[in-house]
DNA sequence: CGGGCCTTTGACTGGTTTCAACTTCTGTGG
DNA sequence: CCACAGAAGTTGAAACCAGTCAAAGGCCCG
């Protein structure tokens, strides 16, 4: 149980096992059926999740009721709303799995002790923080100057796996684009190698 | 010297005198003028730079000519290439000053002796790294969900002084407009107020 | 004071959205 | 295992909105 929690976090910093018992400790296993939700707009997101097995998704609905996905998160992935779970306001994302997931939950408290405890675990998160931070200015810088095409091109080469797992009206939504738009998008890059 | 930058550290976590005197050693001020740039494109970027005063922007530069605007940084912020900075690759931004603009400047070797030497620094740049995180969420929620109009508004009321300090086509670039279209988008919003 | 950059405005173009219809895929119950 | 309903994806036509190109006016800086 864990493995791939600790087998990440001890790629980027050493953890004796000791600590690794310590952290144990706090960390709450959950699993949850596709479709379900891990968090709905308006609660308190209590927990990060941390992805063993499966895909969730988190986006946002607009008052037309249209649904704009802010992240996915696969195997490896942590994923909550982050602005809940720092401040304790209600979210303003949904949170749910794409799949039948295994997740490894960690609420604030749990999370501070484990900080106050071990240092490696601060230096962890801020490597974790990192990433997501120059993967998102990615997504940005790819939104402000990229075709659609190219955009849909890098994506499914930065993952593929999400044009296995992930609904194309989803990838749209991603995107920022209507699923007509993302299929016709599709069709013109088939037909330049054709 | 370097008040800002301690100011906003020790709003967020304690330091001693003893501890701040030790970061004072490894920081290196500089003074650039406007127009000038800190860092470009292709070169590596060898350091974070924190804004004690003025104003700088990191920017892509796309195949046409056309400058994308990925970040501001005024007094109080830190701006860099921190795909660079954390992997030593070339950059793939620019950055240049607004304004005539003082900054502090931390490289990296001397922000990891720090991060060595200092715990409470490690739990400053996490705190950091979770405000830059939290703000892009928000930037591309905006992104995804809201029209022209609602976006212009609320960028204003989040950062009232880019209206102020930074040129229009600036921001336009930063919401990924043309400088035409954010000159109507005004209008509109102007228009609505009669 | 002059030149150049910035902003605005207009006319036109082109690309994305919208709406609707049709096809394909999927999962569920009979 | 098949049937069928609902969801997902594709395609077409029309509307709409942002981009492009061009020109004029304003303003800042040298």
């Amino acid at each position: 149980m864990y493995e791939l929690f600790f087998k990440n976090m001890t790629e980027k910093v050493k953890l004796t096992r000791d600590q690794q018992q310590m952290i144990r400790q706090y960390l709450v296993p959950k699993k949850i059926r596709k479709n379900q939700y891990l968090l709905q707009e308006g609660d308190v997101a209590k927990y990060a999740a941390f992805v063993e097995k499966g895909a969730l998704r988190a986006y946002s609905v607009d008052e037309k009721g249209t649904e704009h996905i802010i992240q996915f998160a696969f195997e490896g992935w942590t994923i909550s709303d982050m602005y809940s779970y720092m401040t304790g306001e209600p979210a303003t994302y949904n949170i749910d799995a794409l799949e039948d997931s295994e997740l490894v939950l960690l609420n604030k408290s749990a999370q501070e002790e484990i900080l106050q405890r071990v240092p490696e675990y601060e230096e962890y998160i801020r490597l974790q923080l990192t990433g997501a931070f120059m993967s998102m200015q990615k997504r940005i810088t790819s939104m402000l100057s990229l075709t659609l095409e190219e955009r849909y091109i890098q994506l499914t080469q930065l993952y593929p796996s999400l044009v296995q797992r992930v609904p194309q009206r989803m990838i749209a939504s991603y995107m920022g684009l209507t699923p007509e738009t993302l299929s016709r998008v599709r069709r013109k890059i088939k037909e330049r190698w054709e």
